[in-house]
DNA sequence: CTAATACTAGACATTCCTTCTCGTAATTCG
DNA sequence: CGAATTACGAGAAGGAATGTCTAGTATTAG
């Protein structure tokens, strides 16, 4: 993974790093459409030539951007204290922080914008953004399972889809206090813990 | 709600439809940046000022092409049969055969950039798509809790964004066979129904 | 018949994405 | 050190799409 030394002058990391923050400062006012290559280039200070250099084209930059932001939350993780419900709390919190900022929603929106930005295959860039949420809500309720917190049984996989798929509702729609939002997930944990029906 | 008559020619419902249908026709296709208004004119046989008369730009457009067929689809009704799991598994396999239509999956990718792109009121247009699927869940799981078939205290809303939220996030991750959704789905609804915990 | 609106067709300005050119700077290899 | 190579900022230029506008015709109410 080391980087192989190539002749002629290296890419500079800080005019990449400076086009993504140029190109998010552009999506938290405005949305994909505001996101301008000139306007990007004049805000980061660089010329054009040095995002095409990169990227081949807007989508990808901006999908980049998004990323890079998100890859640097650390609020996602899902622990394993051997309480189930207290580690789906604590995931579905990290969500709802996350979603509390508009900021954040902002990014998201964006994009999904950029996935269908048509040059992006949507079907890669969601798995990539789900995926990791995915396999680690299933990994954390298939070890409930083998402790014997979840009865066995279940499918676990839509109980995955079902959490992620929470967030991402309230991701798309409602823009809301971090509180509801929490209270909200606390109450789906509830319900998918203790079941619907009423007990014999 | 009857039309007022007005002065001068009124507008033609068959220009209407055939600029509707043209979208649809791109979107099935291509994607939302497809879309171009000089071709769906074309497309439509009509002029643009068609459209922009009718549409003040693409993202509402856009957005009512498929509100348009999607609100043509009658297999979204949740009934009522005194059975709450029963009546959760039509609603959600009416769901799974919507998404087992690569057409119907494509129309709602295109909404969902239409409303992240920007000009639109996001927020307004999802609530109008998943509201009154939101309203009739919630009034069925009241029912059934009235009823005694669902336990009191359950976060309702919490489990009417979870069964939305799992079906959203179908539409926009995996394209997969109406077989596989249909079993997640009943799968969801046994989690939801009996609960994760193991029954002491 | 007159006023008002809708219709197709197409020209037009504007904006934006993307490619290209220029002169300069940084780095590797001989 | 010097040649080759790549990155850099600045900006010009082509091509496509959005959204506005005009022209001439059609359809409706009064």
């Amino acid at each position: 993974m080391e980087a192989v030394p190539r002749p002629g002058r290296p890419r500079s990391q800080a005019t990449h790093d400076a086009i993504l923050e140029a190109v998010r400062d552009i999506l938290v006012t405005g949305g994909y459409s505001d996101v301008a290559m000139d306007h990007v280039a004049n805000l980061a200070g660089v010329g054009k030539q040095s995002l095409y250099r990169r990227w081949p084209s807007k989508a990808p930059l901006v999908a980049e951007a998004v990323m890079d932001a998100y890859g640097q939350n650390r609020q996602f993780e899902l622990p394993d204290t051997g309480d189930i419900r207290a580690d789906l709390r604590t995931w579905l919190h990290g969500q709802a922080a996350y979603l509390g900022s508009p900021r954040n929603v902002a990014l998201s929106r964006a994009l999904a914008v950029a996935a269908a930005d048509n040059s992006l295959d949507g079907d890669a860039l969601y798995s990539q953004l789900a995926g990791p949420h995915h396999d680690a809500l299933l990994h954390r309720l298939t070890g409930a399972t083998h402790a014997g917190d979840i009865r066995a049984g279940v499918d676990l996989e839509a109980v995955a889809d079902a959490l992620i798929g929470a967030t991402l509702y309230r991701i798309l729609t409602h823009v809301r206090p971090v509180e509801e939002t929490t209270r909200h997930f606390d109450g789906l944990v509830d319900a998918l813990m203790i079941g619907l029906q009423v007990p014999k």
